[in-house]
DNA sequence: ATCTAATCGAGACGGTACGTCTGGTCTTCAA
DNA sequence: TTGAAGACCAGACGTACCGTCTCGATTAGAT
């Protein structure tokens, strides 16, 4: 008996005060705090709406992510790898500082946590990588990269040491972080 | 009215079942999963036991973590650096794949959930950085690594990668991955 | 901004799709059960069309009842009274036991639950009571009552018993049970 | 896997803060807003302590009431059916107008609307009956009652009007109502 | 026969309460 | 006093209906 809703019916305002909510408490009180209850006594809606359209507070966060990842952090392509590195990955290393890191920071908790939540994830971040591959990929056939290293290394040789930074060590990063970790790989990958 | 209890009178029995049950139940069920009734209940004990002596979960298996970095992953000092670090951090990522590496994803969980495990977890995971910068330390004393180099960067240079393709990717590692991470990335740290 | 709907525009077909799945339900899971969304998809019928013409689904059953009442359960005069009041209550009695009793029962919960409700339940129950002081006092003109008597307390120690039987002890009444309780209570109001 | 509580374990002051805050808000706010949930608010108390013990809120309810029964409405026997029968009957009506009134209504009303609620009312019930119906017994022998009629049907003669008063016609009851009752019926009841 | 205004079926909405589940604390009792 | 057992308060979970609202699509009455 339970149907499908009708997605022609839905109400935008809705959508994007559940998201706004859950985004803000995200920010406030943390992940694990978000609760769809707070959710919804946030944005000022019914439980079931946010129900009715999401299965967990993970997918209503996924979407925030997933719209600022389209329209935020684009891979550049100026012809010199090392500067569209920088470029990319001191813009995440903002984003990690921001709003937006603590919601990145709540979805790779529920990653880590729930294998249903972890498909989400995996998607964002695979599309991510992909995104870098294609530029490091480009890299190659230029000769500004080593032809013989598997790019998914490369990639995690990249964004790993930002990553551990921001989720392990937690310690404050200095702005010109990714340009010195980039001074220090870059020898290492070039033909 | 007692406030805290007496140590000498704790059962040491308990303490391992304690243990043993949380660990085992992280492997089988994951962190998530394995709450304080099920640890209890698996080793046959009362919650308030565990209460008693631990304030969560995680500091469980905080226990026993440490118990396995003290007498496991001792940091070697062979005189050649890239050796040494190929072994350590090979080291550290069968950990990664065995009943440990279970563990440690948990806590690394609860490091990102919750500020105060995030003490704990931190504080094991300084532990070892403070000994990997050590050998770093030396190895800029021998001249085999650049002296211009932040050390917390350079460690996570060479774990970042690991952990990012542990935790995040998700994905299959070579066994051989480590060994293909320090031929990319020695290079760029000689002098 | 319209208020009241237009009854010229009413679909009669509706109204007793409405009516008829209210009763169907009330027989068949209960008053309790009988909510307004089951009434709707029994009926065919979206929920606002139920709302716009009752403001309740105890105003459904009573218009129900109330038709039932005005076309079965009239109260004859034939001159003696205990034939009148015989023929009446066992018509009653036999209302009880068919799907009407369903219907009965679930609008006096509705009154005993609701004070809105129990406005139009008791003046339904008004009507009938009325009805009967009328052919009471009657008898008390001709003499066949005693005339120092409250007719609203005859009227309870007549419909009482069925009543109490019906509603509270639930047993199974014998055919001639008003017969019964009219015999042994006529005496007593006797002039 | 669902364990069935120890009733040694129970506590009594949660129990009697139950009860006290379900029969205060249904005489306050009624049987219908009478919630799980405001009861467990108003007692200072988790709703599953609720849920434990009692299957609902009518379980609650009638834990009071069988109390009450117990210890305020027995049956006297002076000796005069007709004395004894005013004196019960007019406690009866006296409770009715009480706080107690209001909780019996709530019971009545969940008799009527759910069937696992009426199998612990109608025991209540019965046992007043029987009760009554003991004293009827006794009359009879002693012939002060006719020794033909159905004392099911007695007693619905007796307390069916005061039934039908309190809860149907809702009218404001004279306080020697009961007596006008029995003098009204008491000659048909006699040998 | 056409237009137009309303009622219609449908169902999304903000809410309340449900009955269940789990978390961390408090209480009881045996050893 | 400890430890095992489990009842306690608290509150989030996901569901069912509430009564209101907004949609096209009939549909009936006036043009």
């Amino acid at each position: 008996m339970s149907r499908r809703p009708d997605p022609t019916r839905r109400s935008e305002q809705s959508r994007q005060a559940i998201v706004s909510a859950a985004v803000d408490l995200c920010v406030e009180i943390g992940y694990a705090a978000t609760t769809i209850e707070a959710i919804a006594a946030r944005a000022g809606v019914g439980k079931q709406t946010i129900y009715r359209w999401w299965p967990s507070k993970a997918a209503v966060l996924l979407e925030h992510m997933t719209r600022v990842r389209e329209t935020q952090i684009g891979f550049p392509d100026t012809g010199d790898l090392r500067v569209d590195l920088l470029a990319q990955t001191s813009a995440v290393q903002g984003l990690f500082a921001s709003d937006t890191g603590a919601v990145w920071r709540g979805l790779l908790i529920a990653a880590l946590s729930d294998d249903v939540a972890a498909d989400g994830v995996r998607t964002l971040l695979q599309a991510a990588v992909v995104e870098a591959k294609g530029r490091l990929a480009t890299a190659q056939k230029t000769g500004e990269l080593r032809a013989d290293v598997d790019l998914d290394m490369v990639v995690e040789i990249i964004y790993g040491p930002l990553y551990h930074a921001w989720l392990l060590t937690g310690r404050p990063l200095p702005e010109a972080y990714m340009e010195e970790v980039l001074s220090s790989v870059f020898d290492g990958l070039r033909p």
